[in-house]
DNA sequence: GTCGTTCCGGAACGTTTGTTCCAGAATAAG
DNA sequence: CTTATTCTGGAACAAACGTTCCGGAACGAC
């Protein structure tokens, strides 16, 4: 009952997304996502609360796309291949030929982990579930007498995951795909 | 001529080091930084101008400590003692047991690379010179034999810093000093 | 058609922002 | 001492901020 929406929550999420990645949350301004979205200012405040509150609603929308990602690492026939085309679609994720690089996580994290815990709390545990998921591969493989024996496992999920937070960062800064992609073939030899 | 200043400029960098690098450049007010250091804001625009060219001051000074810390590559007795030794430092500097945590620079970068590219451009030139002396110190290594003979150093050079990056990212968003001192033991391996 | 509810566009709110201005205080040079 | 110069504290500025409010419009239920 009611006039109903004339727009999606969803490309309303997406194109507040790419204005929060492009400028941060503090140097967004409600004006800007006003124009991004298409939306009014009641519309944006009706539907989604103040700016903190949608903030969140894009970090959950973004962690979601993420975890997608990881979701490959279970699925995959064997465990390295599982591991090595999450390693592709996370440079992928993180490198695009387009759009904006880096990791939305990461820089949100950064930018709001002293001021407000709230966003700070809901990344940490996608971290850490993905780093979980790579144990687990990991783990799996050994057993099926992928890996090596003497490999560690908690130490190389840990080390994956590291890599992966790192090519985020230099790809935010303006590294190349190239040398990035490089440094990806060099993880994936970390498992030999 | 005329009335000296009351304060040391090392000092006031110093102090509005900690409110940039705890709340990031958009989110920290200039009254936070005129209750940090102390000073007015008509002395802290007379001697530094604004807020931005007083954030380009600020990180000057700190890359002016991390270079200190790449010189070490240089000065140790063999390349691979220099390496081990920039590689803790580094970590000591990411993960200090008290005080901010992660790069200063990183952030910085991550905040300000769309918007603000004057900024990113200088911490993306101190980037490179890290990673150029890493380079060195490994072929310096390799010439005298400290390292197998296979050993990629370009590549490894590259690996080693988005290493560093990933620890950083890390330590911001709150991971232990122990699982990252883990990561950088690791790091180390690598070389062997 | 009528009512109740929800949504939309835009004006308006008070607050906070970065920055500048001004009068007074403090020192070095002549 | 006088003068010129620079620093300091606090008031004042316009602009931009996040948020709220209001009249009108659009739909479902009856």
């Amino acid at each position: 009952m009611g006039r109903p929406r004339e727009f999606s929550e969803e490309q309303v999420l997406d194109a507040a997304l790419q204005v929060f990645w492009a400028r941060g949350f503090e140097a967004t301004s409600v004006q800007e996502l006003v124009d991004a979205t298409g939306l009014s200012r009641a519309s944006l405040y009706g539907a989604f609360g103040d700016k903190e509150a949608l903030f969140g609603r894009v970090l959950a929308h973004y962690g979601a796309r993420a975890e997608a990602t990881a979701r490959e690492l279970e699925e995959a026939p064997s465990a390295r291949a599982g591991i090595e085309r999450f390693l592709l679609q996370s440079f992928e994720r993180l490198v695009p030929r387009s759009g904006p690089r880096g990791c939305f996580v990461q820089l949100s994290v950064s930018e709001c982990q002293p001021a407000r815990p709230a966003a700070a709390k809901a990344a940490e545990g996608g971290a850490r579930e993905t780093e979980q998921g790579l144990l687990r591969a990991l783990r799996r493989g050994k057993k099926a007498g992928e890996f090596r024996a003497a490999l560690d496992a908690k130490a190389t999920a840990r080390l994956l995951w590291i890599m992966l937070q790192g090519i985020a960062s230099a790809a935010r800064a303006g590294r190349s795909r190239d040398e990035l992609r490089e440094v990806v073939r060099q993880a994936v030899r970390l498992l030999e």
